[in-house]
DNA sequence: CTCGCCTGTCAGCCTTTTCTGACAGGTACG
DNA sequence: CGTACCTGTCAGAAAAGGCTGACAGGCGAG
């Protein structure tokens, strides 16, 4: 169980991982998810949550790779999406937070339209 | 040097520590006030920032428990508040905002008049 | 008394998030 | 073929956050 924390995250890495946890439906999920996997519409029946909304908050997560999803087929040939939490380890001290800082991409209320790359 | 780490957050604690630190700017500030101590114009001044906005989030980051400001009084009797981080140290795993999650006051959409207690 | 720098707050605008209802496609079962 | 369950997306409403300019008070120096 040693797990060792992550090393120096990026200002723009650990801004999605805070913002992604920093609510609390997603945390509820992620909660959630840690006790067993789950397909995205048993889930929003288990936490009383509309289905497109429960998307969103799950790609939120998944963008800010705190839980991972996988299409599976079932059986009888449905296709179901289940979702599980990532093994993260995050340390948050001002030091952590201060050496992040340094290397956040602008990205403020740019029209978004130059996505250089 | 040998710091704890915060034993088990409230959901509710995590939340505002969290949603504080999901910010570009708050982070930019915490790393400002991590070099050295300020007082709000001066720091206003450092990052280009308007003072009202500045105040607000150096406000929410305070009660999160992030950063701690006094009121000090100039020799020449200016009264200035300067503001320092304080020393948290929050772990972040799924297993921490599992537990954290299932302590989280439903303040949710709430009138915010039935503040009971 | 006016200027400069400090503190704070408030109303209002604007952008981002959050949330909902409706739609479309897929496979299996009676 | 109609029903039931799965998947996803999109437009638009509602709420939350971020941001600005203006205002008010305090104290000291010129």
């Amino acid at each position: 169980m040693a797990e060792v924390p992550h090393p120096a995250p990026t200002g723009d890495e650990l801004l999605k991982v805070l913002s992604a946890l920093g609510n609390p439906h997603r945390m509820r999920i992620v909660a959630a998810l840690q006790e067993r996997r789950n397909y995205v519409s048993a889930l929003a029946r288990e936490i009383g949550m509309g289905r497109p909304l429960l998307h969103m908050h799950l790609q939120r997560l998944e963008a800010a790779g705190l839980v991972v999803g996988t299409l599976e087929l079932a059986e009888d040939g449905k296709a179901m999406k289940y979702y599980e939490v990532a093994p993260f380890f995050y340390e948050l001290t001002p030091h952590v937070v201060a050496r992040a800082a340094a290397t956040i991409t602008e990205t403020t209320a740019r029209t978004a339209k130059e996505e250089t790359k």
